[in-house]
DNA sequence: ATAATATCGGACAAAAATGTCCGATATTCA
DNA sequence: TGAATATCGGACATTTTTGTCCGATATTAT
């Protein structure tokens, strides 16, 4: 579904979500403990984030990842997604044509669209915010042990 | 969402499907032309679908691939995608977890579980014999031109 | 100032996915 | 029988994804 590195990256804005929230900023070596991520290969994936104007970064001894309190009702999960895997995983078509729709819908087409819209409603309408509630209240993890 | 072989493979099956209904066995040539994919990948791709019990190749002179006619409603789509890009994709975790559930829920566990049962459904319910129906009945294409 | 510590950026390495080539094998037809 | 033609199977090549390493740069604290 999602690539490991969009995995890595949901995972790890979602942290620093939490964290920022309680004005605290994070390290890379934070982070990819946190996650249970390979440290270096997170930190492109961050690069990344940030370049996209999802996160801030601070350099320095005692820099680390912020997200801004305002961001993060403001991004939403396809935002993430986006920025590191692109949008065709819940714009495209099923079978890769470039070009399907209602006029020359693709053997899938009528079927896959509706799952695949379930999907962007999904990822459009969940926010930051909403994962790190869910966190801060212990309803759901980010790690697996 | 699929791999590339397993949209190669989705659409050369359903293809097999839509000739093999009208007694047409087809050569790896004329699948390749029809689904407008790299004919030695495809090649590789079918023989994993030979493997997997869901088609039928003939060597030879006049050989080539077909579907037997009682499968074509048998076989649906997850198990398609099941024998080349594993289930994991409608049935696994959206954040790549291994043992991510009720229990132990990851972040985006309970919103990520209705896309991916509706995908699941969709699965495994839409059977070749659907799909070859559709492009039958000119309805739906497997070529964009 | 200088040392410590953090991200940034580019080069590099390994693994997986995608794609190619060709000889071996099986079947048909003349 | 032998030539033609199809899939099969393995080795190989290319590209993308995943992951590492290290020097450069920026900031803080002593």
């Amino acid at each position: 579904m999602f690539s490991k590195a969009c995995e890595y990256g949901i995972k790890a804005i979602v942290f620093i979500a939490v964290k920022s929230r309680q004005d605290e900023r994070v390290s890379l070596n934070d982070i990819a403990w946190a996650i249970d991520s390979p440290v270096s290969f997170t930190s492109k994936i961050l690069q990344k984030l940030v370049k996209s104007n999802l996160l801030d970064s601070v350099k320095g001894s005692t820099g680390g990842f912020e997200l801004k309190k305002s961001k993060a009702e403001k991004i939403k999960l396809s935002h993430v997604v986006s920025a590191i895997d692109g949008d065709s995983i819940y714009k495209g078509c099923g079978l890769g044509f470039h070009d399907c729709n209602e006029k020359k819908p693709c053997s899938l087409h009528y079927k896959f669209k509706l799952v695949r819209d379930d999907l962007r409603t999904m990822l459009e309408s969940t926010s930051l915010l909403d994962l790190s509630n869910d966190i801060n209240n212990g309803i759901t993890f980010l790690k697996q042990n």
